[in-house]
DNA sequence: ACCCCCTGCGCG
DNA sequence: AAAGCGCGCAGGGGGT
């Protein structure tokens, strides 16, 4: 200890919950060895508050713990906010990505079960039901163990655990950009939790208007469908012929059933438009809008607005909004890519016309940001090409590249989109062409992503985030395919093209995701910055246990792929945006180095969401 | 009754 | 059929 600056990089805490409110609490050296014996304590939460200490005060110890999502949650609702952690079930699902690309189908590591590193029952169950996938016990201690564990073996399972994952993180490809990794995954599980305890402030009674509107009253049964839903049905089965009169003609009702042709069954419309002599290979929206038949209008209302109604209409407002917020569950790592899931309420796809509803509160602003043209310019941060990066260190990164391909900038960008999907359409195969002459290292970039895909390889993100593996069957089809005695699958060629289109498409989307989880947690680092009141916040008093006053600090309440929005007081929001640009600036920095490719924001001060541009 | 797959569409 | 990547969710329809 003789050295504080070391002190500050290297305390880490293990956290083992016990029986009721105690617990275990070890604090480990830079190398994941314990310095002591585990210490009991008889109120967790109080011992880690303690610890902490206020925001802005001594530096915070990082947490060792078996999972965010099982731990901290509970902290929050006790009013324990913390700074940093090592999340140990989301470290071991980046290294065992990794590590299983590494030995192959077999060898391929136990994965850590985190419910049985746990103890405190609740703490279990969360934990557990992120993870119901992962079945063995890693632990001989525990594995067939009927009864809890002694929270000391736990505890040492967690040590060891830890210790192996410092270990196995120090000897990545790149050491430095993995940890970063590491850190940016557990700290994003605390921005998750965190967002679900503040909520996305939601207007109910907004929602409630533009439901009425468009759909009309809503119905005094859970089944029934609106007004205007019922009248667009009935309008779509009398456009085929039959007027729903019993014993009359049939045109309009189901062959079996004699009810009304349903439009939410689209076996029911491809029956009802064959019948009419139409034939058509799909329902979607992009097939009907070019068929001639007065059944298509409404269908295509009714589609509309009954999406609307099943996902997001009334029944989705009971569920999901309490007291004017929305508090969504997010999955962090839930995605293939290191983007974030959501679980229930459809948090990630909630429509742009909701976002009428999305509004702040009295004296408070949303500050909304969203990185513009995010990908197109990770791409050419991770390739390095020169000629791209000059055109990815302007505003408008299309118009820019648009001279190469005869000053049109629609050409550009789907020249782009192709590059990084892997379409090759239409034009697309002539505007590829002109992109691999101008941007020869950006394409030759995702063209060999693209090939590691097809011969079976994994591809990683900037920050070293694995893709999975070709499944056993994939292995099977493509390998009976290379082998000239074998008879030849189409299958192969189809299902090597698609993983070439994956793994393609993961190098700019896994990069893009790691630049915007670092962003986040770096915004979420500057925003414990900010003044309330106009006071430093290191001379608050630190938060009271049950916290009953309304916290003034301003609040991330969403985050969706590329794109946060930060709930504050009016008089914040200078500091706030000035965050969220630092954040995007430094999170380049750490996540790319030094590259004239710039990561610009479009932020917005609104009232209400839909108001941000 | 429950489960699973398919279709279609919302978001990035 | 404007297409190529990643998701979650609701409803229909078939299976058990």
């Amino acid at each position: 200890m003789s050295d504080p600056r070391a002190r500050i990089s290297s305390v880490r805490v293990a956290v083992v919950p016990g029986p009721g409110r105690s617990g275990l609490l070890c604090q480990l050296r830079e190398d994941g060895s314990p310095t002591e014996d585990p210490v009991e304590v008889a109120d967790l939460v109080a011992a880690i508050r303690e610890r902490e200490g206020p925001t802005g005060g001594p530096p915070q110890p990082r947490w060792v713990w078996p999972s965010a999502a099982g731990l901290y949650p509970a902290l929050l609702r006790a009013g324990v906010r913390v700074a940093r952690c090592h999340d140990v079930a989301l470290a071991d699902a980046l290294l065992s990505g990794r590590d299983a690309a590494l030995a192959e189908t077999n060898g391929a590591r136990t994965p850590v079960d985190v419910a049985a590193l746990t103890w405190d029952d609740d703490a279990a169950e969360v934990g557990g039901g992120l993870l119901t996938h992962q079945q063995p016990l890693f632990d001989p201690v525990l594995a067939g163990a009927p009864e809890r564990p002694d929270p000391r073996d736990t505890m040492n399972a967690l040590i060891d655990v830890h210790a192996d994952q410092l270990g196995r993180i120090g000897s990545d490809e790149h050491p430095g950009r993995f940890s970063l990794l590491v850190a940016a995954e557990s700290a994003g599980a605390l921005v998750a939790a965190e967002m679900s305890l503040a909520g996305v402030p939601w207007r109910a009674d907004v929602h409630d208007a533009l439901l009425t509107d468009l759909l009309g009253p809503r119905p005094a049964l859970p089944g029934q469908r609106p007004a205007r839903l019922a009248d667009l049905a009935a309008q779509f089965a009398a456009a085929f012929g039959g007027t729903g009169g019993p014993g009359g003609p049939s045109g309009g009702q189901h062959a079996r059933t004699g009810k009304p042709v349903n439009p939410d069954s689209p076996a029911q419309v491809l029956q009802a438009f064959a019948a009419a002599g139409i034939r058509l290979p799909s329902t979607r929206f992009a097939v009907l809008r070019n068929v001639d038949h007065p059944a298509v209008g409404p269908l295509l209302e009714y589609k509309e607005l009954a999406r609307l109604h099943s996902a997001f209409g009334w029944t989705w407002l009971d569920t999901w909004v309490q007291g004017n917020r929305f508090r969504p569950e997010y999955v962090v790592g839930g995605v293939v890519s290191g983007r974030w899931a959501s679980r229930g309420g459809g948090a990630l796809q909630i429509p742009r016309l909701l976002r009428r509803a999305v509004v702040a509160d009295p004296g408070w602003v949303l500050v909304v940001a969203d990185a513009a043209q995010l990908e197109p310019r990770v791409l050419a941060a991770l390739a390095g090409d020169r000629a791209f990066a000059a055109a990815a260190a302007a505003g408008d990164l299309y118009s820019e590249l648009a001279t190469a391909f005869g000053g049109e900038r629609r050409k550009a960008k789907v020249a782009m989109l192709s590059a990084m999907y892997g379409g090759a359409g239409g034009e697309a195969g002539q505007l590829l062409a002109v992109l691999r002459q101008r941007f020869p290292a950006a394409s030759g970039y995702v063209e060999a992503a693209a090939r590691a895909g097809e011969e079976g390889r994994v591809v990683r993100s900037v920050l070293g985030r694995t893709c999975p593996p070709p499944s056993a069957n994939w292995r099977s089809l493509t390998e009976e395919a290379a082998d000239p005695d074998g008879e030849r699958d189409p299958n192969a060629g189809r299902a090597s093209r698609a993983r070439g289109r994956f793994t393609r498409n993961f190098v700019v989307q896994s990069s893009a995701a790691d630049w915007a989880l670092v962003m986040l947690v770096s915004l979420r680092a500057a925003l414990t910055k900010i003044a309330t009141h106009g006071e430093s916040p290191r001379v608050l008093p630190s938060a009271k246990p049950g916290t009953p006053a309304r916290r003034q600090q301003p609040e991330l309440v969403f985050f969706q792929h590329d794109e946060v929005i930060v709930h504050c007081r009016r008089e914040q929001a200078d500091a706030v945006v000035a965050a969220v640009s630092q954040a995007a600036a430094g999170a380049s920095r750490l996540v790319f180095g030094p590259t004239r490719v710039v990561f610009p924001l479009n932020t917005s001060v609104v009232d209400c969401y839909a108001d941000a541009k």
